[in-house]
DNA sequence: GTATGTGAAGTAATTCACAGCT
DNA sequence: AGCTGTGAATTACTTCACATAC
């Protein structure tokens, strides 16, 4: 599939990500078709809502009647490029580095941890989830070979931005970030920042003030 | 401080918090002001928006200097609530639940596990953090006792939605959930997903139509 | 001169309302 | 009758432009 022009959000690219895995669920089970009004209720997103987001990449629904299951199953997954095993990279063994390796989702969609890196000489060497943990300084290698366009950072903020860098020049166009800080870099590359702090901030705005 | 029923956007207060983070890195080295453009060059925020964000809770700078950095400091907090310490259980202490329990960003802001669940009898007992893992059976007791707020789901979906009911009957008001999938939940509980799948597929589809 | 604070303008995202298909 | 697909309306968020303060 080849998507004209238009622009499309980040939210709906999000929620065709969550679209899909209900209907994952569904699939064994379930035979037939399926109502935008019951993909809303198991998103928690409204009827008119998935019915725009799907809208935007074609017509796959029948009026009267709803989606084919399968049939929007496998539409998503080619939207949203899940079909294909996509290569990524990890620079930081840490407890939120291992929790990523051993993470099920990422599998799941295709994305397979192909490479990780740390500065700790007492990890390299060391295998987590059969994927053996390499020294910095491959690096640039790694990434070349394997294809990878995927990072993911999950180091201290400190080393974040030279990392982005390495990364950057070695190819890599998007960027996982875990690391507390807002990284500089080119406006072709995507960094997608989990900023678990400030998530957590929220809560205590909320609890304070009971508003956002 | 207590502020007026001016409706606050989610993206305003979780751009607080990164000024926040910013500005406590400041704080040693720099004295004196600082500017809404140089908040803005670090945080990756238009300096228009840094002003419109703060401009929400009072008028904190001074016309040609800036902002004092130490009063900001103060200020921005104050109106996160980070001054305080917030209790917070978590459930599930596989990988990702034990590298949440190590995370340092929590801590930091004022953000403390107190309790930590798991339904592996192999778990029970054991010691993370210096946080025992304790029986689910003790959930409800924990939360009253420790008034306990915000509760961190890191369970798989299946159990995610049962564990959220019992997380709002005994009181918890914001849940941080890492389960794939959208709990349902009355109005007034806030929910802060990380769907990390779902965040990694944004790559995929970036990757393959170079847009969103 | 320099930088804040803010109403007004502009842009983006969501929701409504309904025409049209099955 | 039931449900999709979509232009129009609305709401939310951001950026502009500039009056005001130091």
């Amino acid at each position: 599939m080849q998507i004209e022009s238009l622009k499309i959000s980040y939210f709906t690219v999000y929620r065709l990500s969550t679209y899909l895995r209900v209907l994952s669920k569904l699939d064994r089970s379930r035979v037939g078709t399926i109502t935008s009004v019951e993909i809303g209720e198991m998103t928690c997103t409204p009827d008119t809502q998935v019915r725009k987001d799907l809208a935007y990449f074609g017509q796959f629904g029948k009026s009267g009647t709803g989606y084919d299951v399968k049939k929007l199953k496998r539409k998503i997954s080619e939207i949203l490029g899940t079909r294909k095993i996509w290569h990524v990279a990890l620079i930081g063994v840490g407890s939120l580095g291992r929790a990523l390796l051993a993470y099920p989702g990422f599998k799941e969609r295709g994305f397979y941890f192909v490479a990780a890196f740390d500065i700790d000489k007492k990890k390299i060497g060391k295998q987590f989830n059969k994927i053996i943990v390499q020294d910095m300084r491959y690096l640039e290698k790694e990434i070349k070979e394997k294809k990878i366009k995927i990072g993911t950072i999950a180091v201290p903020a400190s080393n974040a931005q030279q990392i982005t860098n390495r990364f950057v020049d070695a190819g890599v166009e998007c960027i996982f970030n875990f690391a507390p800080i807002r990284l500089k870099v080119m406006k072709k590359i995507r960094v997608r920042n989990i900023d678990l702090a400030s998530e957590i901030a929220l809560f205590s705005f909320y609890l304070k003030n009971k508003s956002w």
